[in-house]
RNA sequence: GGCUCCUUAGCUCAGUUGGUUAGAGCAACUGACUCUUAAUCAGUGGGUCCAGGGUUCGAGUCCCUGAGGGGCCA
């Protein structure tokens, strides 16, 4: 009977006879659940012999001749469903028996009872189908926890995301859980008693961060301009006027290349505190991830499970195969300058100015590569740079447990307070949770005249080929004359700290939709 | 951007040294079965082996180019 009809051909004419039997799923509007499916199984005893209804996706089918069971998800939970011809006209048996696809949605009326095998389970008095799935699912089976098929391919979980969220309930709740993330962030920052700011995307000077912008172009004024690479000068032109607690959280677009750790748009949170300096960052930065990490998953300890590009040190802090990441205590505070000396050997007077300090890499041969970590000094433009590249070659893959490293030069923050009891650094750190950083943080500026001096020097930078140099920002500096109190701010990838409370081992496991190459057809 | 690995049925995967008509499980289809649960049993259909070129009597397999993806590096 069936020679050439594919998967939805078949589909489409179950649902045409559907229709005849005046069952038009697509005609459907509404069905109300009188619990979730959860609700049901953890109430079960209280709700035996009332009448119950519950709509949900059909992920299992097993026909026994005359009768038959089914699995409803609802996508939080699911529950077995029993059909028995006896108990069901003759139209809804067809339809049970003959009409319904893995993938349907139905909602289905009926009591609850309890299996000889024990599964607590519906029995359908009546059902009704909500949609048709005209595409067979990649759902996989599943007994006792263990799972077999179901669908692995990665490029196809990230371009269909719909079958993942599906298919992979690991993957649904991570993705889950990161929004609950975001959700979170909020609560705290409005309970703290800041304001949620909207400052634009589209800029005509796309400053507050070191990269490249994508650029558009504005029509109307025939005028070209970029999305923003984040949020801080805006955010700060706030704080000038007055809004002494402000924040935002939300996606800011870099011209770089994907990576595991890498999104072209991200989702970014910022928070500016007048009044407040870096210690007081660090102490919001510590209470907002034990806020969230107790909202989310009710513990201060996340376990994260042992994956492939784990750190050495992290390995060693593995137990039972989870790395525990602590956030109930205060963070680790190490300063720069000394923990790269404790790593390298290079003291602060070596790191005073950059011939000496490339001298001394060399004499201490922090340069070899057969090292396995190693600087190429010929790619170092500045001192700062270079101090900052030494902290990720030799300090960074050791910060496990939740840590900030105090004390960034100068050259590499031009939005930073200067520190006045260390020349040529500033008053600024970056938190580092497994090896990765989450969060850079500092005193703001608040002189004017310092930053239209940073911003010239950056300009300069600009000049001699860096294309990731600060652009001169007038607006904002119109802002800093009319007078900015002192201002603590701090910024924190959303994606990156779902990825720590998560235990994810990369930045597209905690994106919904991840940048994704179009596939075009070669000519 | 560099190196490297992957791409075979709707899904998950085999495919030997280059050798007959490319396989399995699940899903689908037909039939049996009124408490199954990776349901079972019997039967049937299903392939642009990522694309294009090359070597060869012969290519899923070897070579080149390209596309997309994963990982490492920058």
């Amino acid at each position: 009977m069936s020679e050439d009809r594919s998967l939805r051909e078949i589909r489409l004419e179950k649902l045409e006879r559907l229709r005849a039997l005046g069952m038009d799923p697509f005609q459907q509007e509404k069905f109300e659940s009188s619990h979730s499916a959860t609700q049901l199984l953890d109430q079960f005893d209280q709700l035996q012999d009332q009448e119950i209804r519950l709509a949900g996706r059909l992920v299992s089918y097993r026909l026994m001749g005359k009768a038959g069971f089914a699995h409803l998800s609802d996508g939080e939970g699911k529950i077995q469903a029993y059909f028995k011809r006896d108990l069901l006209t003759e139209s809804l048996w067809e339809a049970y028996s003959e009409l319904l696809d893995i993938g349907d949605h139905l909602g289905v009326r009926g009591k609850l009872f309890v299996t000889k095998t024990g599964e607590r389970t519906i029995e359908v008095h009546s059902f009704v189908p909500l949609s048709k799935s005209l595409q067979p699912l990649p759902l996989g089976k599943e007994k006792d926890g263990e799972r077999w098929y179901g669908l692995a391919d990665a490029e196809t979980r990230f371009r269909h995301r719909h079958l993942d969220l599906i298919a992979n309930p690991e993957a649904r709740r991570r993705l889950v859980d990161r929004m609950k993330i975001t959700a979170s962030v909020r609560r705290y920052f409005d309970q703290a008693g800041y304001l949620e700011a909207e400052t634009p995307m589209l800029q005509v000077v796309a400053g507050g961060a070191a990269a490249r912008p994508f650029k558009t172009h504005y029509n109307v004024y025939d005028l070209d301009v970029k999305l923003r690479i984040s949020l801080e000068l805006y955010l700060k032109r706030l704080i000038c006027g007055d809004i002494p607690r402000v924040y935002e959280i939300g996606r800011v677009f870099r011209n770089e290349g994907v990576s595991t750790r890498h999104n072209p748009e991200f989702t970014l949170l910022e928070f500016y505190e007048a009044y407040a300096n870096l210690e007081d960052m660090m102490r919001r930065v510590e209470e907002l991830f034990r806020f969230v990490a107790s909202e989310v998953y009710g513990t201060c300890v996340v376990q994260v499970p042992e994956h492939e590009g784990m750190r050495p040190a992290e390995r060693a802090q593995l137990v039972e195969g989870h790395l525990p990441i602590d956030f109930s205590k205060p963070w680790a505070r190490v300063n720069m300058l000394e923990a790269i000396e404790k790593a390298t050997g290079l003291t602060r007077e070596d790191l005073s100015d950059l011939s000496r300090a490339t001298q001394r890499i060399r004499e201490l041969g922090l340069t070899d590569p057969e090292s396995g970590k190693h600087i190429e000094l010929e790619k170092e433009r500045n001192l700062g740079g270079l101090i900052e590249k030494l902290l990720e070659v030799y300090v960074e893959p050791q910060l496990v447990q939740p840590s900030f490293v105090v004390g960034y030069p100068i050259e590499t923050s031009p939005l930073a307070k200067k520190d006045p009891n260390h020349p040529g650094m500033t008053r600024r750190f970056e938190g580092y949770i497994g090896c990765r950083e989450v969060c850079n943080a500092f005193s703001e500026i608040n002189d004017p005249i310092d930053q239209h001096e940073r911003f010239l020097h950056q300009v300069e930078q600009l000049g001699q080929g860096d294309d990731e140099a600060h652009p001169y920002d007038e607006e904002f500096l119109y802002a800093l004359e009319g007078g900015m109190p002192p201002t603590g701010g701090c910024g924190i990838g959303i994606d990156r700290m779902a990825m720590v409370l998560t235990g994810a081992d990369s930045l597209r496991e905690v994106l919904l939709f991840p940048m994704m190459k179009p596939i075009s057809d070669p000519v």
